[in-house]
DNA sequence: ATGGGCTGTCATATG
DNA sequence: AGCATATGACAGCCC
């Protein structure tokens, strides 16, 4: 009960706060097995947002805080984030549609493009055009309606009312005052306190008898220690849930094993493949960020996953459909069929493929040549610089120099048969479908290594960051204005920043700060006053915790010393209550009012030690230093009950300063996971992006590929003048470029044998 | 009147 | 052990 109590309080409703801000799951199990680098440093452990140093970043950050944690505004920022995110996730599984909807717009030309070449010769490309529009479309569909399952999901959960509220009701109203626990102790002090509290309107009648008189006037004050419960927000954890399950769903729609593997050589591909239907292009090397890019560890693997499974499921239509129309023609006319628009005139009855240099065709495998160039492809610019010059990376990537591995399904490769001879598998089909398992294997290998699928899958509902609905993005000078995305996130930056400046402007730090407080010193013992040491506590009541600009803070040189080097106890003397005159009460001129004032500004501890006849400042009883503390306790012959309020001052002094200081660290904390959160949201926006952009690239380049090889393999004949039949033969592209007829069943052989190796190599 | 935020205080843990 | 500090929890005050 006390654990669940404890979560149940504000550390919880804030880390929910913050963790519905990146879209993290909610509920505790998850919460303590975070992997997420800063959510995971705060609930397990000290991290670098949480240390005291970090505390200091209070005052040296001069980037400056996006809306300010007690501004006005921020109670809405966060109530609108959360609203918003749950908003955002009604369309969580349109999150690569966004990207995906301009790439099927544009996938709908290309299909007609690539159908209307005249050399390219294949009646599949319209079709897969076709079926490009429809499929994904169908994909949106289904996992719009699920979202909106998990959406009423989740308005249940809003609606529910809290469980946990009443068993913190009943586990915190034991129904007994607290003074019952410390009665003796307390009670003096409260009674001290109705004393002074009623004194200060009856004027100060305290009879200043100490101890004698505490003694008498035994009262119970009642204070019962009642405690509300604390409801914390229902909903997210729901929410959470149905998007898991939606994830689920579309990735069991998704065949695709984690550890398949790529079989073949695509490097030779884009060296061997000929270029006839294609002006000349460039990066042969173009394949090689998609697949080495991979194997650098993101930490957003699981969600590309996701958005790969997404992208992968129009793929498997495509190539579905693709297949459909390429190998299972009719059988009556399957030549026609296949090859109707293959040149008449073959390119020798007596071709020879052995020795066949196909050179050049690597520059066709461009993602700019001019048909590809028609389609928009949003960022260029950013995949060119991310692609290494190294077109290695490619062939330990496919590892194989058989085409025909790489090409054909293996069911193809596996039941092909002579009757079934026209039939011409799909060559890019499996081309891409490996190419995504492999990705996808890799990124199994990142998630194993530390990457929550959970959070991941939640973290693409922060994907749309494109929507405006993002953090603001204008404090970081990482932050990548590229992109879409960066223009329209800062117009929401714009309008939170001002809304932060607004608010650090409307109270004025230094005006408050001017009126003095502690007025001890004055009115009592103002020769104390003027050795008192040390930093001012009460100070921070005109202050009220007020963390504006950074840079004002700066400007008030003792709160340089409230922090954790805990040296805020040796402030400037000169800070001291006695030189902080409250010049409003100055103008106000009567003494009586002056003091009035001066006695209402007063701390219970102050009229206390008033009371008591303490001879010396409240300041110099919580900051002096243990020793002179004690060597100013000896000079005075001071009674128990005095020494024993002296010690509860400094206590008291101490524990308000660290609860202040507390505070602002906790602010801080919570500031600097925020900007994390940021900086994350923006690296996953920008790698996203990429992903898209390579998949779109990949995409393009199977498309090529498949072409291109259905092209040449259609070409060729045999001694008769026949076509050779694709479940007979394969190509294969030998190390050096060139590209050999060869047999199925020695390439799939060679697959074979080129799939074991990388395996070995994983292990 | 009331809810929420702020602050002071206590209890307790930790260094 | 004593002290200082950190922090969760609570109550009271104020807006």
């Amino acid at each position: 009960m006390l654990s669940l109590k404890k979560y149940l309080t504000e550390g919880l409703l804030q880390f929910t706060i913050l963790l519905s801000l990146i879209g993290v799951r909610v509920d505790v199990d998850t919460y303590l097995t975070s992997q997420l680098p800063p959510l995971r440093e705060i609930i397990l452990g000290p991290s670098s947002a949480y240390t005291q140093t970090q505390f200091h970043n209070l005052r040296n950050t001069l980037d400056g805080y996006g809306i300010h944690p007690k501004s006005i505004d921020l109670d809405n920022y966060f109530t609108a984030r959360r609203l918003l995110n749950q908003v955002r996730a009604l369309d969580r599984f349109q999150v690569p549609t966004t990207e995906v909807n301009a790439w099927l717009v544009h996938r709908d030309p290309e299909g007609s493009v690539s159908g209307s070449q005249p050399s390219s010769g294949l009646a599949l490309e319209s079709s897969s055009g076709l079926q490009d529009v429809t499929g994904p479309d169908n994909g949106v569909r289904e996992s719009e309606t699920e979202q909106g399952f998990s959406e009423d999901l989740e308005d249940l959960g809003a609606v529910a009312p809290p469980v946990s509220g009443d068993l913190t009701k009943e586990d915190i109203d034991l129904g007994a005052g607290r003074e019952i626990f410390d009665y003796s102790h307390r009670q003096k002090e409260q009674d001290v306190d109705k004393e002074l509290r009623d004194g200060a309107e009856q004027e100060d009648t305290w009879p200043g008898e100490g101890a004698e008189a505490l003694a008498r006037n035994l009262l119970v004050d009642g204070e019962t220690g009642e405690s509300f419960p604390v409801q914390v927000p229902g909903g997210e954890d729901q929410t959470a849930l149905s998007l898991e399950e939606c994830l689920r769903l579309l990735e069991a729609t998704c065949p695709f094993g984690e550890n398949a593997e790529f079989p073949a050589d695509i490097s030779s591909i884009t060296e061997a493949v000929p270029s006839e239907s294609e002006p000349p292009g460039l990066q042969n090397n173009l394949l090689s960020p998609l697949l080495t890019g991979t194997e650098s560890p993101f930490d957003l693997e699981q969600q590309w996953q996701d958005l790969m499974s997404i992208m992968e499921m129009q793929a498997m239509e495509v190539n579905t459909s693709t297949s459909e129309v390429l190998y299972n023609a009719p059988p009556g006319d399957p030549l026609s069929t296949n090859y109707s628009l293959a040149p008449n005139t073959p390119i020798n009855q007596n071709v020879s493929l052995h020795q066949a240099s196909l050179g050049g065709c690597s520059q066709d495998f461009s993602l700019f040549s001019p048909e590809v160039e028609s389609l928009p492809v949003a960022s260029s610019s950013t995949l060119l610089p991310l692609v290494p010059s190294n077109s290695t990376s490619l062939n330990s990537t496919f590892g194989s120099t058989n085409l025909a591995g790489l090409f054909f399904p293996p069911q193809l490769n596996g039941t092909a048969n002579d009757t079934a001879g026209p039939e011409l598998p799909d060559p890019l089909g499996g081309l891409l479908d490996e190419a995504m398992l492999d990705e996808i294997s890799l990124m199994d290998l990142a998630i194993e290594e530390g990457f929550n699928p959970v959070q991941a899958s939640q973290l693409e509902e922060e994907f749309d960051s494109d929507s405006g609905l993002s953090l603001d993005s204008s404090h970081s000078p990482s932050s990548l204005s590229s992109s879409e995305g960066s223009s329209s996130s800062s117009s929401s930056s714009s309008s939170s920043s001002s809304s932060s400046a607004s608010s650090s402007a409307s109270s004025s730090f230094s005006e408050e700060g001017a009126v003095g407080y502690s007025s001890d010193s004055e009115t009592l013992d103002l020769e104390e006053a003027e050795g008192a040491v040390g930093y001012q506590p009460e100070y921070s009541k005109f202050c009220r915790m007020s963390y504006q600009d950074p840079s004002q803070l700066s400007c008030l040189p003792y709160l340089e010393h409230v922090g954790h080097n805990h040296t805020y106890n040796m402030a400037p003397s000169a800070l001291d209550s006695a030189d902080l005159p409250p010049p409003s009460t100055l103008k106000k001129g009567s003494k009586e009012k002056q003091a009035d004032f001066l006695d209402k500004q007063m701390s219970r501890d102050e009229h206390r030690a008033r009371a008591m006849k303490i001879p010396f400042t409240n300041d110099k009883i919580i900051n002096l230093p243990v020793e002179e503390f004690n060597e100013l306790l000896s000079k005075y012959q001071l009674s128990e009950a005095q020494l024993s309020l002296i010690r509860d001052i400094r206590r008291r002094g101490k524990n308000k300063m660290a609860a202040q200081n507390c505070r602002k660290r906790k602010l801080d904390t919570i500031l600097n996971l925020e900007r994390d959160v940021e900086d994350l949201q923006r690296d996953k926006a920008r790698l996203l992006r990429e992903k898209v952009e390579f998949l779109r690239s990949l995409r393009q380049m199977k498309q090529k590929v498949q072409s291109l090889y259905q092209e040449v393999f259609g070409r060729l004949r045999d001694e008769n003048g026949r076509p050779y039949s694709p479940s007979q033969y394969a190509l294969q592209y030998a190390g050096d470029g060139s590209v050999l007829l060869i047999p199925r069943t020695l390439a799939d052989q060679q697959a074979r044998r080129q799939e074991r190796k990388p395996k070995d190599r994983r292990k």
